[in-house]
DNA sequence: GTTTCATATTGACAATCGTCGATACGACCT
DNA sequence: AGGTCGTATCGACGATTGTCAATATGAAAC
């Protein structure tokens, strides 16, 4: 598997709220990891359109008509999705469904909380 | 003035909730451009240094010591973020004096509202 | 005017990352 | 077993970008 320059790693269950206290070098470090996810266009897109899928789950099938990109593309993106815990993966025959992990989500937008 | 590849621009004033409607690439190019200014540990930080000094304003002279970066990085960063209105300048004689815009913050945060 | 000092800009380089073609893997089918 | 189809991995390339040294800009003080 390909790994990031910081290394993906699983976004943590606590954030402290970025304009709220001054955060340290660390605590920037892996936020800006994981903020890092969602400044990606096609990122972003794949979230919101598994996030709305109907049944709450998203075929990985649809995504390279949809984004306009490759199935390596899309499969690179949702990896690195899954692997920081943003979405999770279900094998289903040959198909692979992915729903939004939403608690995992609030951490960033807790983050990001005014003081 | 070093425009970055998207073109930095100020940060819409409403994005649709990514986790509560499905958005689509127009707009995830948009959001996708405002996260990468918080997807780098500097930038982070010295948002949050900026939000939490001592009457709300911070000059920029401190933040090559606390942050281990050069003069020209750190006026770098902070020429992105006050582009994208995440921050103000304010000149004061030699200094440049810079303040959190949490408004602004706030539609980032707002963006990653749970449906 | 000249010096000093804080900040901005320029230019260049190394590292990162999004992308795709080619290929491997695995499940289902006949 | 062999074929088909969806997905994952590999390898490579081009574009983006964080970084600093050098230099320019501009304001205050002498």
């Amino acid at each position: 598997m390909k790994r990031y320059a910081g290394g993906v790693k699983t976004i943590h269950t606590c954030c402290r709220p970025v304009l709220a206290e001054a955060i340290n070098a660390e605590e920037a470090d892996e936020l800006a990891q994981a903020f890092k996810l969602l400044a990606d266009p096609v990122r972003l897109r794949i979230l919101s359109l598994v996030a709305n899928a109907p049944g709450g789950e998203l075929c990985a099938c649809e995504l390279p008509e949809i984004t306009g990109r490759s199935q390596p593309t899309v499969s690179h993106h949702l990896s690195l999705l899954a692997e920081a815990g943003l979405i999770s993966r279900e094998q289903r025959g040959k198909w692979a469904w992915f729903r939004a992990e939403r608690d995992r989500m609030a951490i960033l937008r807790d983050a990001l909380e005014l003081g």
